[in-house]
DNA sequence: ATGAAAGCGCTAACAA
DNA sequence: TTGTTAGCGCTTTCAT
């Protein structure tokens, strides 16, 4: 294995000017960093990254806590974390805890054992005081969920003003009894997009029946239990906001399973967007969540982090998009691909 | 930062029998190790991992290339590896490609660098002959794909006899015109599907043509356009045989658009089992990867190579299973959730 | 602008 | 069984 002194030897010059050369160019001499750039090349030399690391106490790799990562929409902020990181010439390790709450603790470990240089959370279950802590101590940045009493740079969507659109949108439909299957109730997230339909429903004056909201766990399964239970009530519903498209399609499929048609008997509204709604029979009408651009921000955030510790907690709220497809009933127009 | 030397001090031994301590534990005479055990504890001591990597020339963290991370059947095989991989003390780095075979060079780099100790690779674009080199100098394991004519750790499933029973299936329900919409033909993977289903159409003495076989590359997209193109043929099959699930929804979607009903008109089989297709409707009958199993057992292939390199390059073929549904016709009991 | 040299914290070969 | 000690390859401070 070829190394600096290696290189240093043939350039003539110590080890410092090499290193210098790779990290310093604008410090050395242009004369001497021809030289050094040659002996490089002529002996093919490749810096021991371990031993820089080991040297700056730094790994140029960050962590990325998430719940799930077959659920497509996470995939999709990886997706969009892995892209700016690997632009920055960092890398991503994965951390996936199946919702594990003790995996997530574990995952800290690689925080301080220093084996990554910062964190991006996609799950909110992280104590407060602990995650407070952690913002004091580490580059640390929240995804798509957020916490409301810690300040931590955080990139999300508006969800109570998307789900307040979501629920306006059936109650222009013409509905008066809608339901509203919601996330787990520990996660501020779930709590806003119920937020968002509970104001939606005032706003136009709509009596809110507790009867009416189910909690499930954004899983397509507890989707599908969730309906079962809203169809036999007495008064069902006519209309129901899903707190995900997961959930969203659970419903829909339950209802089909009854007899019931959607859009016909039921109209149903989701979240998320997944690329899977639009591919659903009937096409999932949806709140968009800018999943890709979002894990974009989220990594663009963490660097100005990384590269300067005291740098604004800033919230960003990106633009969610109402998509309108065939399940709410207010598109005729046939499915595209 | 507490280290080593300290806890050496404060239990009045060399740092070597701490090290020891940590890492050969059986070596050390139990009062000694108690003795250090303790002074760890008091001081809260915290290897320092980035130190050991580099004198260890090892850093306990695998590469794993994937194509598209938001594709399912490739999240779920990720579930897979760092289920294991956590188990074992490894971490995962992932490296998504998004299909860019410059991409999948440029991770190669974290390997020639050290800083992940083995690969495993999820997509077979890489050049034959710099695979050949890679297995030679690097622990590697390739999962799901596979190539032919070097020998690599693999862990797979029989994808030419899979695809001869999907097809058979297709053929015992009475359809003589089963087209098929194969990956793209670079992949071993995508020829071997094609060619189980050559195999069953020549066991079943029913004719080949040329016309009923269609180039996708398993996107949703291309299966919607493949089938656009076999509906407009002047004898058009009446069933379809897609190398993947994500391709047969785009076929049905395709068939449904021109009015056509799944299984009735056109009856449909895929390939992956990914979670949408219980979801979809029709639901769509399937060959089952085991996706997770086959990330487990990559990721121990790769331990396994870890620890002795000579080990022999086996390849394991996992059981698929034909998972039947709605979109085959075959099946009138209802879709369970 | 460049060089000399002191470590970073740990491991392992060797000695005792 | 335990201790001594020489690095691993790089970065960076200080001196020139």
């Amino acid at each position: 294995m070829v190394k600096m002194v290696d290189v240093a030897r043939l350039a003539n010059v110590s080890t410092a000017t090499v290193s210098r050369v790779l990290r310093n160019p604008e410090s050395v001499k242009e004369h001497t960093r021809l030289k050094v750039l040659n002996s490089i090349e002529e002996l093919n030399y490749q810096p021991n990254v371990l031993a820089r690391h080991f040297r700056r106490n730094k790994t140029n790799t960050i962590l990325v806590i998430v719940p799930n990562i077959a659920n497509t929409i996470f995939s999709q902020i990886v997706r969009g974390i892995e892209a700016t990181a690997s632009e920055k010439n960092f890398r991503v390790l994965l951390g996936n805890t199946n919702r594990d709450v003790e995996k997530e603790y574990d995952f800290l470990n690689l925080l301080h054992q220093r084996q990554v240089d910062g964190l991006i959370l996609l799950s909110g279950k992280i104590d407060h005081d602990i995650l407070s802590e952690l913002k004091d101590k580490y580059p640390l940045v929240l995804a798509s969920e957020y916490v409301d009493d810690v300040e931590i740079a955080t990139v999300c969507i508006d969800n109570i003003k998307s789900s307040f659109e979501a629920t306006e949108h059936l109650i222009k439909q013409g509905h008066k009894r809608i339901g509203h299957i919601s996330g787990p109730m520990n996660s501020l997230l779930s709590f806003d997009r119920l937020s968002g339909y509970n104001q939606a429903l005032k706003e136009y004056h709509i009596d809110e029946s507790k009867d009416l909201i189910r909690e499930g766990d954004f899983s397509y399964e507890t989707g599908y239990q969730q309906m079962c239970e809203l169809l036999i009530l007495p008064e069902p519903p006519t209309a129901v906001f899903a707190a995900n498209d997961e959930m969203a399609m659970g419903a829909i499929n339950a209802s089909k399973k009854k007899g019931l048609s959607v859009p016909k008997d039921l109209a149903v509204v989701g979240f998320d967007n997944i690329r899977f709604s639009s591919i659903f029979d009937p096409g999932v009408t949806t709140i968009a969540q800018p999943a890709v651009e979002m894990g974009n921000i989220a990594m663009e955030l963490l660097l100005q982090k990384l590269d300067d510790p005291d740098f604004e907690n800033k919230r960003i709220t990106l633009k969610s998009e109402l998509i309108i497809r065939e399940s709410c009933g207010s598109n005729i127009v046939e499915t595209s691909q």
